[in-house]
DNA sequence: TTGAAAGCGCTAACAA
DNA sequence: TTGTTAGCGCTTTCAA
């Protein structure tokens, strides 16, 4: 069995009776080198169907075009998008794409950082692990020369030498919503506001209680659940509201499947939607626009945010020093909110 | 300003006084290593936060333990799922994972596989963009003693070395999915069918056609519909059914879009899901659990698909030659298709 | 304008 | 059990 051999430099500058660095010069398009020479080198490459070996490339200039990208996971709606537009703006850049999943676990999430970096990776992008405390493990990463740049879920505290950050204001999505919801003429908005102890969670919170101040509304804890956000929760959450003495008028939910959940409830209970209660929900999941009546949302801005991620990372690995990234969220009203004028 | 350097194995050889590759087999477990110089060097080796360059030993070893992933998109549903799967397994394997997308356009298929070919992957996972007609590319691949293996959209005739595939039965996915209609007591079942010239569609229709004649019904033209699947083009073509003279009683969509589509339409036109028409799509979206009714489908197998495909190629590269797999679907029954009994 | 030589960090014969 | 040596394929001084 004859050796695999993938045709090199080194067989082209036999071929044409030229040294291995003169092909090289001529194959990055040295200006130093005749056109006669890069000519032939290049029409040689072609015929032979010559790929320049990334390994040994990427070995001997200490750098490796590739970046690293590491997720709680990369199934659902948003990690995808985020993931995609990375990719686009990678590959426009020249570089390469990595993809790692933690799964949620702080260890695969160390194994992850680790295996990036065995890879020569020139920078990471990192949304974490919910299970991640200890941030010792992005210590290594930075001592190392490479670029850090956490996106979406991010170390709140983490300023640092190459390292950056993208993140969405949750908070202006938040009072964007409520806003359209009391200019709807909703005036007892309830909050299904997810565990208080994610920073999305707490900013969104923060932006229903201060728009609903802005406009003159007192919050009420009554209105207010705290519970993990799901289908069954947010259905769960409906139906205690419903059974208050003052039910709302309008449900502001900080994730669109909670949404669903209480939408569902409503249907269920023969409350008209919006007229009787509006729905708004977070994330703009895909099955928002399904639904009946489709759900207004929050977009977060998935696919630029992953650009960012790697514009910021570029930066960084210029050795400037960019500021952290935050995106504006877009409101999408859509039936569920949408009164009658 | 200090290079960047990070410890390498020559740094633990000269530490410890030790050769390098005493120190490279200690690190990798050789056999022939006492077992004291193996402690002393893994516990500098820790101390030092050392990591070996994977770039290097890629290149010396001429294996990368990479492998390439190339899929039209990595949003939606489907191909996330799949790729989740493939990051799985392929970690479990020791393999790490590139992933590109070719956004539907065979230009940068070409570029994709080229650049992965740079990148020295091992191997390579293809799901084929739409556009793709010429296959020439492809044998640059196989040529390289790289192995090869198309998911979901393959390449139908392309039997070759280093060459396998996993695909789904979508003929008998359609099959199931009609003969439960037919158990339900639907005796005029349309189908939603998609262009005829994919041959996922094709298959899908078959596996109709075939059904219907295995319990006795004679298809019925004016019953099937070949427009492209989308939201509106199911409503659109479930208008259409609703006027014929004898509408039906069920529909079989190739899609679950445009399964929505059509449910939309028969709840605005007063018809009752499931007991007047009863439907079913096809994919398991995600949405499909979250529509009134949820509506029944055809799960993919997204993630066995991943797995397999990942588990073909490591037989590919240990010199097997696996044949293609297909994968059986699983119809999942929700309340779209569920009549009282 | 081109070539010679060295070396990126690692591994694997072969020797001792 | 450990060390010596060579080289994976490429780029990059330095010299011609």
């Amino acid at each position: 069995m004859k050796p695999p051999h993938r045709t090199s430099i080194t067989d082209l500058a036999r071929a044409l009776n030229l040294s291995p660095s003169t092909v090289s010069r001529a194959l990055t398009g040295h200006p130093q080198v005749s056109e006669t020479t890069k000519a032939r080198v290049r029409e040689l490459a072609e015929q032979l169907h010559f790929q320049p070996n990334q390994l040994a490339a990427a070995l001997r200039r200490g750098r490796s075009t590739t970046i690293g990208v590491l997720v709680p996971y990369i199934t659902g709606h948003f990690f995808p998008e985020v993931v995609n537009g990375i990719a686009i703006e990678a590959s426009q850049q020249g570089y390469n794409v990595m993809i790692c999943q933690s799964n949620e676990d702080v260890a695969q999430e160390k194994k992850n950082i680790e295996l990036l970096m065995n890879a020569q990776v020139e920078g990471i992008l990192v949304s974490l692990s919910s299970t991640t405390q200890d941030f010792a493990h992005f210590d290594a990463v930075r001592q190392a020369e490479v670029g850090l740049v956490f996106f979406d879920r991010i170390v709140e505290d983490m300023a640092g030498p190459r390292t950056s950050a993208v993140v969405l204001d949750d908070y202006a999505g938040a009072y964007q919503a409520v806003t359209h919801l009391i200019g709807q003429g909703c005036r007892r908005i309830a909050h299904i506001a997810g565990p208080l102890h994610l920073n999305i969670h707490r900013n969104r919170h923060q932006g229903y209680l201060d728009a609903l101040r802005a406009h003159g509304l007192e919050p009420d804890e009554a209105l207010i659940n705290r519970q993990p956000l799901g289908l069954g929760t947010g259905a769960e959450c409906m139906r205690q509201l419903l059974q208050l003495p003052a039910p709302p008028d309008a449900v502001f939910s900080s994730n669109d499947m909670a949404a669903v959940g209480a939408m569902q409830v409503l249907k269920a209970a023969g409350r008209r939607v919006p007229d009787d209660v509006a729905v708004v929900g977070f994330s703009n999941e895909a099955f928002t626009a399904l639904t009946e009546p489709a759900i207004s949302s929050v977009d977060q801005r998935c696919h630029q945010m992953g650009r960012t991620a790697v514009q910021q990372l570029l930066r960084l690995l210029r050795d400037e020093t960019p500021p952290p990234v935050v995106l504006t969220p877009e409101l999408l009203v859509r039936a569920s909110s949408q009164r009658q004028a």
